[in-house]
DNA sequence: CTCGCTTCAATTTTT
DNA sequence: TTGAAGCGAG
């Protein structure tokens, strides 16, 4: 993390290697980041027009990571940084500018919107509909998929059918796929999909020429444009009598392009690179195939382990050296990384020193196993460690609600990634709408979306005469309200409909003449759609109105935020950034422990980490085992490997013998993984059914008889409830209620997660208790805090 | 036209 | 269990 240390050799050769394509094969936690940063300063250092330089990440977090170090390294403002032009992005938002600067040629205007997995699936539903499909087995979601996975190879709107997904239904995604691109492109919209495939296809076309070498400009360029090229990047100049096509401009303009997280790369995403390396380009591409973990998205691990085959006189440069986790952690990512074939061969070390034997630990069910988090991070932030360094992983998001809900049982502040971004929130999609409908009036998704919210009378009735309207006028959705309410009954509608939808529209073009006329700031203009549109009013009317607008005014005021920092950016640019946006591109809370897929996890590290969900069915998933492809297995396993080698200091694995999930219970085996841990390098804690458990506080840990883990010792303490029925302690769950008395003729129940209100301190829920009857205390966990009070000035609601 | 009800289907991982 | 889509009553 520091760059106080001096590079290790291996390092120094990957930031200093000049001699031509460069594949950086770099373990988990081998300071991979560095060398990417120091690379990119030394070569600003050496001369190097830094608008020269691309460098493209996974994440936009990686990326703000890779700037501000690279700033840091330089000693510049971040904003000097920006200034001086290098492109650091993600591989989609590099596209996203591409196509906002080029886009006429493939149809995108500058302020073309992207649509994400939401909007995909609401116009192919639209798509399905159009086209009268609705057979059985044929939903949006599988068409998506199709499309989605043709797109990541690279493919625009061929036919399915004769891509080798030849069943006969196929036929239907072909015609689907037609009518949803044309609407994409009607719309001024392009999917995720499209942002890589229209740009690759913008740059594939743009042809061949002659590339400038390397220093060309300084030795022998003629002397005027030397200082032009190298002290301004040509589109910051634009104007300039430059005859060349802009797009071949970008083909040619960088001369070092360095790629993070190689492994996941998908074809497309490959052809991009090739794509923007001149011919005499560095090319530099940094990964780990033993990270690869993202093959259903069509990333293909094949792309790092054949790079050095398909970039002739490539040097490759081996990262080893661990320097995050301690070596028994390492040691079993190790072994069960070693079981995977097809792999380029490493071996991580350490010289931490061995560290804390990782915890694998087995519970009844997921509830015990959610108690167990909670208790052991409790513990652990008891004892000073920090909440952000401490992570819980689940393989799949269903896994997360028994955690959360033991975090605020036990008072702990966490935040989740990648469950609901903020931005999928309903009311910020409307108002996202809202906006994108001013300055893309075609986009009839988002015409759709707001035509009636909040409610104004226009209901499906209504919209379906509007639609029909603009399909036989060839309009769109917008402009069909535009007519309609000049001269409704054209399209069929009653005097009401046609005073409701007039309504819209005088509002919409409203706002758009205020947006147009340039006067007021995007914040500015958020704030009155959502005041002209009677928004805020009609959600004080819901049940969780209150959230929903602080949420719309957190908004704005990001928005705001935006606006100040990049004052020339357009609206459709900030909708941009929100749509490539993830949780984890948010800034890390201090004061709370982050819940996460392991999907997430990448690129993270934390000094703890608790890995839950070991089991066969859960990790590896039901999907894979059930599949038929082997090389899926392998990527659950490299999965592991990622989750394992997130942690610096502590480990601890768990599983559950019972899981309730998705509507019913399942009994599974301990994960296969498991299975390969060493022995050495890990210790054992128990697991025991409700029932066991019982028995185990009465007798002292023996061996059990089951198959489950015969040489498992049971262990009393694990799970929290040793004092059930005594009437204190963290527990409460099964038998032995114990209760308060409240009043003479009131005896309530006590049990954890119980909410009471309390005159001073409000609404708290119960974590513990001590004591009985009147003298009974209660730790209640509070948003602020915790707070342990006599049972008897507490009120049960 | 809206609202509230029932039914029904889906349920890995994400830019 | 959840969410979305479909249906009938006011």
């Amino acid at each position: 993390m520091t760059d106080v240390l001096p590079l290790n050799p291996a390092q120094r050769a990957g930031v200093d290697y000049r001699g031509g394509p460069l594949l950086l094969l770099a373990g988990a936690g081998t300071g991979k980041t560095r060398v990417i940063t120091h690379r990119v300063a030394a070569l600003i250092d050496e001369g190097v027009p830094a608008w020269r330089i691309l460098a493209v990440t996974f994440t936009n977090k990686a990326a703000s990571e890779m700037r501000e170090r690279i700033a840091g390294l330089l000693g510049l403002e971040l904003d000097e940084l920006r200034r001086s032009g290098p492109w650091i992005g993600t591989f989609h938002s590099i596209c996203a500018r591409i196509l906002r600067r080029h886009g006429e040629a493939v149809g995108l205007t500058r302020n073309f919107a992207i649509y994400d997995a939401d909007d995909q699936k609401k116009l192919m539903n639209r798509v399905l509909k159009a086209l009268d499909i609705d057979t059985v087995g044929f939903s949006a979601r599988a068409a998506l998929g199709k499309i989605d996975s043709a797109k990541n190879l690279g493919r625009g709107r061929e036919r399915l059918s004769e891509m080798g997904y030849g069943e006969p239904i196929h036929t239907w995604t072909d015609r689907a796929w037609a009518l949803y691109e044309d609407q994409l492109r009607a719309a001024d919209a392009a999917d995720f999909g499209d942002l890589l495939t229209l740009a690759v296809k913008l740059l594939r076309e743009a042809g061949t020429g002659p590339t400038p070498t390397p220093g060309a400009e300084a030795e022998r360029g003629p002397r005027r444009t030397v200082k032009l090229h190298t002290d301004r990047a040509p589109d910051q100049n634009a104007g300039k009598s430059r005859a060349v096509d802009p797009v071949l401009g970008l083909r040619r303009r960088f001369f070092h392009v360095v790629v993070d997280e190689y492994q996941d790369t998908n074809p497309v995403q490959a052809e991009l690179v090739d794509l923007l390396c001149s011919e005499h380009a560095q090319l530099c591409v940094v990964g780990d195939d033993d990270q690869a973990i993202y093959g259903w998205r069509g990333a293909d691990v094949g792309q790092i382990l054949g790079f050095p085959d398909r970039h002739r006189g490539c040097e490759v440069i081996r990262l080893e050296q661990n320097y995050r986790s301690t070596a028994l952690i390492l040691d079993c990512a190790n072994a069960v990384i070693r079981h995977g074939a097809r792999r380029h061969d490493k071996q991580l070390w350490s010289e931490l020193g061995p560290g804390e034997a990782v915890e694998l630990h087995g519970f009844a069910d997921e509830r015990d196993e959610a108690r167990f988090v909670a208790r052991t991070v409790q513990r652990a932030i008891d004892e000073g460690e920090s909440p952000s360094q401490i992570a819980v992983f689940y393989r799949t998001h269903a896994q997360s609600r028994p955690l959360e809900e033991a975090m605020r049982m036990y008072g702990i502040r966490y935040r989740m990634l990648g469950g609901i971004r903020f931005y999928d929130r309903r009311e910020i999609k409307d108002l996202v709408s809202y906006l994108r409908l001013l300055t893309n009036p075609g986009s009839d998704l988002d015409c759709l979306r707001v035509i009636n919210v909040p409610a104004r009378r226009i209901g499906a009735k209504t919209i379906e005469r509007l639609s029909s309207w603009a399909a036989r006028n060839r309009s769109s959705l917008y402009e069909a309200t535009g007519t309609a309410s000049k001269h409704g009954a054209d399209a069929g509608l009653g005097k009401a409909a046609q005073r409701a939808v007039r309504g819209f529209w005088e509002l919409v073009e409203e706002l758009r003449e205020l947006a147009q006329a340039d006067k007021l700031s995007h914040d500015q203009i958020a704030a009155l759609v959502v005041e002209r549109s009677a928004y805020v009013e009609s959600l004080e009317q819901e049940p969780d109105g209150d959230t929903r607008i602080e949420n719309l005014n957190e908004f704005i005021g990001a928005l705001e935020q935006f606006v100040a920092e990049q004052p020339e950016a357009s609206l459709a640019e900030y909708l941009e950034q929100i749509s490539l946006a993830t949780d984890s591109d948010d800034q890390r809370v201090d004061e709370a422990i982050t819940l996460m897929t392991i999907h997430s996890a990448k690129g993270l590290e934390f000094d703890r980490v608790i890995l839950t969900g070991m089991e066969e069915g859960v990790f590896p998933h039901i999907r894979v085992l059930k599949g038929d492809d082997p090389l899926a297995l392998e990527e659950e396993r490299r999965l592991v490997y990622v989750a394992l080698t997130r942690a610096r200091r502590k480990l601890a694995l768990s599983y559950v013998q019972s899981r309730f999930l998705w509507g019913d219970s399942q009994q599974n085996e301990p994960s296969q993984f498991l299975r390969q841990l060493p022995e050495e390098a890990i210790t054992r804690h128990g697991l025991a059914t409700a029932r066991r458990r019982r028995r185990a506080l009465e007798s002292a840990p023996r061996k059990r008889e089951s198959r489950w883990d015969d040489d498992i010792e049971l262990e009393p303490e694990f799970s929290g409830t040793t004092a059930v029925g005594r009437g204190r302690g963290r527990s409460g769950d099964d038998g032995g209620q114990p209760s308060i008395d409240y009043d003479a003729d009131e005896t309530v129940q006590v049990f954890r997660g119980m909410q009471v209100r309390h005159a001073k301190f409000g609404v708290g829920t119960v974590v513990s208790w001590s004591g009985t009857g009147a003298q009974m205390k209660l730790t209640l966990s509070f948003g602020s805090g915790r707070k342990t009070i006599m049972a008897r000035f507490c009120q049960p609601l």
